[in-house]
DNA sequence: GACGCTCACGTAACCGGTTAAACAAAAGGC
DNA sequence: GCCTTTTGTTTAACCGGTTACGTGAGCGTC
């Protein structure tokens, strides 16, 4: 079907290398008379051929493609980071694979391994946070990866990620100069770094207002919808309810929500909240959130860019670069 | 770096095509024995061989790998899309390469012979709707593909599609039903399908109502907020505003949302609203938008298998499924 | 004991490219 | 007129798999 560098050889009557030559390094000084690169160029044309990307990557062991391993796709903060990604690596003149390891190590690693064994040039890593043995494997393959979003400890790989501590204590600090004194946290997923970062900061900021950790107030489980409706009910459920909510994702905050509705409740008269990732549909929800903002499309970018410099060995240092979150004040948060 | 069936071959002292035969019809009755299996196994397993896709794509022209072309990953509907196609894929073994065309035929085309060139073994295209030289070339190359969400007239593939006129249909037909005349139209991309089968519907029941159709009500030219946001400013600036919306995504929603919001009009008690897609967010913005549901979970799936079949060649036909869409009813129409 | 059959495995061609090295012809040097 | 360069192109090996076909050993048969 495809024309192949055969056919044109074929239809030129000159050898396969000689074409391969031509249409390689095209205006360069190689020494083919400026006839033969006019009749190949022209009958390459005409032919209407393509390079056969696999060949190629075969021999030269290039594929120009990413890989990308997020843990949903769905959730809008990564599809947002997926499309500055998509774009940055097009920029690059590379395609993106993209995988969903749904916050689960086994799919994730199972999708790296596709990934690597597709022989991409490198691979962009939201990991579970949970340690697995594909980690060793890129390493022992010598893929490159980059880390984003969030990492994974004793890993060493760069890494594009958010200043999470700094952001869960920017957000319960709102809630507590609000007034607030018992702030429900709700979480991702157990593993992941961001979950773990964003409770330390939520916890360094209670402890500063010296208030102890309850942890009948620290709920939720994944970084979903699901979640947040279920770890709101839970805290809607206690003797001693909490009178603010910590979201660590604006889909949390759907899902909280869903139950806050059902309770018949009211943000934020009857209850206060913070979310996290200021997404597109943030400012337009029942109540307009105050969430903590990131910086998505840099760091997207970013991520490539940092990818691109492993691949071309310009940097054997692991370097991590962190962004600053942003508090972005709606209307959210009453005070108490 | 990775072990190759030369690597196995030389420390089991066997042959490349020995070790080839046994790593591939594993249980498979070839006549190899039982000692050689177990040999040839357990040394793969302990160089962690893995196969070079590449290679054996060369060889097989088989990539094990679908494309997929959306216009905007970010919008929810289609990462909602690129998940359940994510799944269904991997269930049939295949990983996804997801492009991006930003509702941009030149892009589109761009994207699909990139992926075109890496032997991707079908591609699934959500287009533009423009017609464009590339999906000759599709044909020429005799690459499958299937359209989904909208197709493009006069190109023989299958198609999954929603039933966007009755949808449009449905959505005029809630707002006429609610007292309203005067109905504002907020469209997506200019060619697409779903843009004008949707408003096909919509002045179907406008027409029925006996309503003229306005074209000073009819705005809109991507699906995006900015473009929601735009045309519901330029609706609000009429001399006689309309009293009613139709949205044709949710993301145009959100966007109309900021321009009400700001004209300091209240949803469904100054304007009433029906939007398309019923989106998460959907039942949580500030006012809850009655919407049409598209069940993408089955569309996704549906369209893999649609491919699946061509690819296996097991039909011939260019078959068109069409889904059925849902009214949603919440609280964003008004009677009048 | 020659023949044919089955079994277990090796040989080699092929997929579609890239590229170092070989080579023939033309040009240049003395 | 002979040797060396330069020039333009071809030859052939390679990337890492798959698979049709070939082959030698062991066995049963007459």
């Amino acid at each position: 079907m495809a024309a192949t560098l055969k056919d044109v050889a074929g239809r030129t009557g000159l050898s396969i290398s000689t074409v391969s030559r031509v249409l390689n390094r095209k205006g360069g000084a190689s020494r083919i008379s400026k006839a033969t690169v006019e009749l190949v160029l022209r009958t390459a044309e005409e032919l209407n051929y393509q390079p056969d990307v696999l060949a190629r990557g075969l021999r030269l062991k290039r594929t120009q493609t990413l890989g990308l391993v997020v843990p949903d796709i769905a959730n809008p903060f990564f599809s947002h980071l997926t499309r500055s990604i998509q774009k940055a690596a097009h920029r690059y003149g590379c395609a993106l694979m993209v995988c969903n390891s749904e916050e689960n190590v086994a799919l994730e690693r199972t999708h790296t391994e596709l990934l690597v064994g597709k022989r991409v040039d490198g691979l962009i890593l939201a990991p579970t946070g949970e340690p697995g043995a594909h980690f060793a494997l890129l390493g022992a393959r010598k893929a490159p990866f980059v880390f984003l979003d969030r990492n994974v400890e004793g890993v060493p790989a760069p890494a594009v990620l958010l200043d999470n501590r700094r952001g869960g204590y920017v957000a319960a600090r709102a809630l507590l100069e609000a007034g607030h004194r018992r702030i429900g946290l709700i979480q991702g997923s157990a593993a992941s770094t961001t979950t773990i970062q964003r409770r330390e900061g939520y916890l360094e900021a209670l402890g500063e207002a010296g208030i102890a950790p309850a942890p009948e107030l620290m709920v939720g489980r994944y970084y979903s919808r699901e979640s947040g409706y279920a770890g709101v009910r839970q805290l809607l459920a206690l003797a001693e309810p909490p009178t603010a909510l910590f979201a660590t994702s604006d889909v949390h905050a759907l899902g909280a929500l869903e139950a806050v509705l059902e309770a018949g409740l009211r943000i934020p008269d009857d209850l206060s909240m913070v979310s996290f990732d200021d997404v597109a549909f943030a400012p337009f929800l029942f109540c307009p959130l105050t969430t903590v903002a990131q910086p998505w499309e840099a760091m997207g970018e970013a991520a490539v860019d940092a990818l691109m410099r492993r691949i071309d060995a310009e940097t054997q240092e692991y370097e991590k670069q962190v962004f600053a979150p942003t508090l972005i004040t709606r209307a959210s948060i009453g005070r108490i």
